[in-house]
RNA sequence: GGAGGGGUUCCGGAGCGGCCAAACGGGGCAGACUGUAAAUCUGUUGGCUAACGCCUUCGGAGGUUCGAAUCCUCCCCCCUCCA
């Protein structure tokens, strides 16, 4: 049975291709099982996405890449666009309900997601299904049925749920139903398996739970970590303002990137790009050993990086701009233009607010006096000084703030 | 339905008749140092003003006072306990 040997050698680095950079499985054994009884038939693999914030940032791309490891594999992702529980919002590690979205935003932001999700997904082994499809249609006997599997006391479980209530916050009932919606969710659809971040870790295993009340075998868990943000503190949201958006212009998101914490780089470099972990391991033990400068190590993460989302020849470009502006402190290539009026004058302040470069007048003041405007290079301090700009006159208000103006008095 | 507690500037949280644009911490921004890292230090953080200073803020609406975030009345919202 030297065949039957090899199949299961095969089968063993199928799982652990499928398992690799996981935080969890639940259960690898079931996912080998699993891929045995199917015998080549595809796995269905369900995902479900939060319509909320329409933006896909490197943080959605971790899971998102172990969907494409699947395909990879020939299995069919089953995307979840959560339009109507999207309606309720995931209380998973808010402080606080969310405030509910109506039908035209979730709808807006569904498509802008679908198509980012061809960047990383393959179209040919995708299906995207909206949960009103199965979740609008139930009636209330159903849905107190569902409820029925349940108990407060195991909702009261989940963190967020329990910090609040012992903090005197208010839940709100819709929002114990949402690990519910999700879990049928898995039923509607006959999933096999479930990916997620491990924030989503009781959402998923409700998943197993109901899917065993309506006698379908519990899905296979995979949890992926959670991709901290830009700040290396905080889980990356497009909320906190700490991400990378997949659509981020490559000048863009390689800045980004380089301002990530040094401590972070190995869990980017492992989740946000493709290079062989053995090569990750050397470039980290040449910065730990002082042989390699970690700003060069980081410069190789962003180009990784940047390569994935805008190919090489950007991540070059991006690069160079990089070291032009802010290792050798030159000016970015790119500097926004804009216009004054042909007879205008003014002070400084008049200048930073006529160019929109702050928000209010007392902000220019403000950044006058701690020294962080120039004017063509001339640093100015005085907020009453007076100003000639001329088209062409570069204007910084601060480390990343500049402006150019186009048009102007001559 | 009853009893009590609470809503303050981006967040948390002081203030409880004038000295409050409002302590303190966090966050943000800026400067120094750097590798646009981290850490650290410094400044700053409602609006208008070159500045003196002026104007608008403390859940909402009224009122008392020379003067209110602070006292009173009504309303809205949240929490706890009891039913």
């Amino acid at each position: 049975m030297e065949g039957a040997g090899a199949d299961e050698a095969r089968l063993d680095e199928v799982v652990a291709r499928l398992c690799r950079g996981a935080d969890r499985v639940v259960s690898a054994e079931d996912l080998r099982a699993r891929l045995r009884a199917a015998a080549g038939r595809p796995l269905r693999v369900k995902l479900g996405l939060d319509p909320t914030a329409p933006d896909i940032h490197l943080g959605h791309t971790v899971v998102l890449r172990k969907a494409r490891d699947f395909q990879d594999m020939g299995h069919i992702v089953d995307i979840v666009i959560g339009d109507f529980t999207g309606r309720v919002g995931d209380p998973s590690g808010k402080a606080g309900p969310r405030r509910q979205l109506d039908r035209d935003e979730v709808a807006r932001h569904a498509q802008t997601y679908v198509e980012q999700l061809h960047r990383i997904l393959d179209p040919q082994r995708t299906q995207v299904h909206f949960n009103s499809e199965w979740l609008e249609p139930l009636r209330f006997a159903d849905v107190l049925g569902l409820a029925s599997r349940t108990t407060v006391a195991r909702l009261l479980e989940r963190d967020d749920f329990a910090n609040r209530f012992r903090q005197n916050r208010p839940i709100h009932l819709h929002e114990f139903f949402y690990a519910l919606m999700q879990a049928y969710d898995s039923v509607a659809l006959r999933a096999d398996v479930e990916l997620g971040g491990t924030d989503q870790t009781f959402n998923l295993a409700m998943g197993r739970e109901v899917q065993r009340d309506y006698g379908q075998q519990p899905q296979v868990l995979v949890l992926m970590p959670l991709l901290v943000g830009l700040d290396g503190v905080q889980k990356m949201s497009k909320s906190l303002g700490n991400y990378v958006g997949i659509t981020d212009a490559a000048d863009e998101m390689f800045g980004k990137l380089m301002s990530l914490p040094d401590a972070q780089m190995e869990t980017f470099f492992l989740l946000c790009t493709r290079l062989p972990e053995s090569e990750v391991a050397e470039q980290l033990a040449g910065v730990a050993s002082g042989r390699l400068h970690p700003r060069d190590v980081k410069l190789r993460l962003a180009q990784a990086v940047v390569t994935l989302y805008h190919g090489a020849a950007a991540a070059d470009a991006a690069q160079a701009t990089f070291v032009r502006v802010f290792s050798e402190g030159g000016v970015p290539k790119d500097v926004p233009e804009r216009d004054l009026a042909s007879q205008w004058q003014g002070t400084v302040i008049d200048l930073l607010a006529d160019l929109q470069l702050v928000p209010s007048r007392s902000e220019a003041r403000r950044l006058v006096r701690q020294g962080a405007v120039e004017i063509d290079g001339v640093g100015i301090r005085d907020p009453a000084a007076r100003v000639t700009p001329v088209p062409g006159t570069l204007v910084r208000a601060g480390k990343r703030t500049f402006c150019r103006v186009a048009q102007g008095p001559r």
